[in-house]
DNA sequence: CTGTTAGCGCATTCAC
DNA sequence: GTGAATGCGCTAACAG
């Protein structure tokens, strides 16, 4: 195999100068179709590449991005979301990529709306999203489509807008799969409560309806909706959520098994505990550190993750790709793999640098 | 945060000149006492880190590299390392790499022996190594040594050895966590097969032996040691396997699960399912075509996967990295994580290009 | 439209 | 030892 032909061969090749093959080759227009057909011909006789080294240094230009998600906590999710996003800049490091962060209350629609708000007083390159409210975010989109800022999805995707790229998981899939490794922990034996969290002004996310619609999905499939009961807590009121928890273990006493269809399972794991009734296996998503810590002492059974960090990291890597090439991928929803995550496996997700 | 100072800057800020600069930042000697200390005054007081795409692009070598592993079939696990080695070299294209790929029999010590004595006579810069036999890979990589060429190991760590890094799994807890999984799926009712593999002129691998040490010690930890039954099979004599196994269910009727070692789980499967007891639930590791076929029609249960494409390219990114910079990392050993695979999970491992 | 030219930041000559 | 000069491959700016 032949060595690969720069530029300025080609253009000798093709008879015409090196600016005239760049142009034709990122398609900036301003080229005679005589001249296009030319560069084209012998771009089709040879594979050429373009070396990103040489391309990212000679594009010396910086890049003013937002970032837009729930509060990016440490150890929490949006926090290894960050983690993935600070990550990327850092490797970046050669562009010159400007990042503000603007952050929301994911439990609480009016907290976003002042996000949103705030992103409408801004004018970045691109923004990187991480949405929660669906009506509110298409809102958002079509306000930045008419201004022609390109934004890229991390963690959901919203239907009826038009992003870049968008890094998520399959949620159906995950509740197939939380349901199907309940039903074995469980086996027949009783039902399962399953867990949402109460939400200010609004639904459930998407990804949660997703998610509650593939554990009902996989119930029905083995025939055994009839165990499942459905219930919600509070992230702050933890008083009211003992009392409700109380209550319904009254009312259901067989059951045997618990799934929490976000990341705060630890605070159900915390109730449980505390009412003595580690009996109820219990599972959840998200490799979160009050997670973890309930998942050493096997007080949570596994935990379901979407590698926070690598969709952020990509999500960082779509935008700045998309910034300089202004080419969008046909595939625009990426899914990221659903990792199981039980005590053994652990140390080798969590902090794991090999995993970007 | 201020701009990146760059070379040419720090060399006015030190009052030297950008060669000298480039001498201390890489150490290659030439520089009096005097000089290096300046340049490492301003070193210290800012944050200096080179600019990758303007190294790669002035560094104009090309390397060449030897990779001997295992035979590489598409669809089995040395093809997916293989997989993850040829991606790296193509997102590396802008650097001049030649890789030659030697291969060998991983059930066939002489086949082994044979490659190894080829790679006696190449004189590469670097050598990826998928090892098998111990012995014979400390004999090489003393021979390595000598001839100062270095070598990463892909899969497994050979001790004895100094290899410039390691991308493998944690072997032990692979094992505790595939006892564990079986321990579920067995529920104290039955007894459980560990199978492995026959070999020509050796003992088990060093991963097995890890992995079997993992599983006792999980049967151990839970009290169950008196389960575990341990038996081998042959790669190629399939009606050997079925009369062994015939005789093995005969002696053991209570058994009620199957462990396999390796990734040769389908041999396990097939013969289960063609002797009517796919009853007996059946794990194993590595996500390749045949063991994905069985678990898509949940005749094994689950797969234990340890990011072979991912260890590939890293192998040849960590190769890279040290022939360009000459710097060994402190943690030669990098554990990948161990992931689960199960029939809900699997779409998004399987070829996904999120998985690098 | 099109060709020429001047960098980008670093590594490597090669004189001094 | 040391600095100045050159080039890597690509892109952007500019003159025609």
């Amino acid at each position: 195999m032949a060595r690969q032909l720069k530029v300025k061969e080609i253009a000798e090749r093709a008879g015409v100068s090196a600016g005239t093959v760049d142009r034709v080759l990122h398609n900036r227009g301003k080229v005679s179709e005589e001249k296009r057909i030319a560069v084209e011909r012998v771009l089709g006789e040879i594979k050429y590449k373009t070396n990103i080294h040489s391309s990212a240094i000679s594009l010396r230009k910086g890049y003013r991005l937002v970032v837009c998600t729930p509060t990016a906590l440490k150890g929490e999710y949006w926090g290894a979301v960050k983690r993935g996003i600070e990550q990327a800049v850092d490797e970046y490091s050669d562009i010159d990529i400007h990042c503000t962060w603007i952050s929301y209350d994911q439990f609480d629609i009016q907290s976003c709306l002042k996000a949103f708000a705030q992103l409408d007083e801004l004018d970045p390159d691109c923004i990187l999203i991480g949405p929660t409210f669906e009506k509110e975010t298409q809102e958002l989109c079509a306000r930045l489509d008419a201004r022609a800022i390109p934004y890229v999805f991390v963690d959901a995707m919203i239907e009826g807008t038009r992003p870049v790229a968008v890094f998520s998981c399959d949620q159906k899939r995950s509740g197939n799969l939380i349901g199907a490794l309940m039903s074995h922990f469980i086996l027949q034996e009783g039902k399962v409560v399953v867990f949402n969290i109460d939400r200010k002004g609004n639904a459930h996310s998407q990804n949660t309806r997703e998610r509650i619609m593939g554990v009902d999905e996989y119930f029905r499939f083995r025939g055994m909706e009839s165990k499942l009961i459905k219930s919600s807590f509070s992230v702050d009121d933890m008083e009211g959520n003992r009392k409700r928890m109380v209550s319904l273990l009254a009312e259901h006493p067989d059951i045997k098994g618990a799934l929490v269809m976000n990341s705060r399972g630890h605070i159900i794991a915390e109730l449980l505990d505390s009412l003595g009734r580690g009996d109820i296996k219990l599972s959840c998503f998200d490799l979160t550190d009050k997670n973890i810590e309930y998942l050493k002492t096997w007080k949570i059974g596994a935990l379901i993750c979407q590698r926070p960090e690598l969709q952020g990291f990509k999500a960082l890597q779509a935008a700045i790709s998309y910034l300089i090439y202004k080419k969008r991928d046909n595939d625009v929803i990426k899914y990221m793999p659903i990792d199981i995550i039980v005590p053994f496996n652990l140390p080798y997700y969590k902090d794991n640098i090999q995993n970007l």
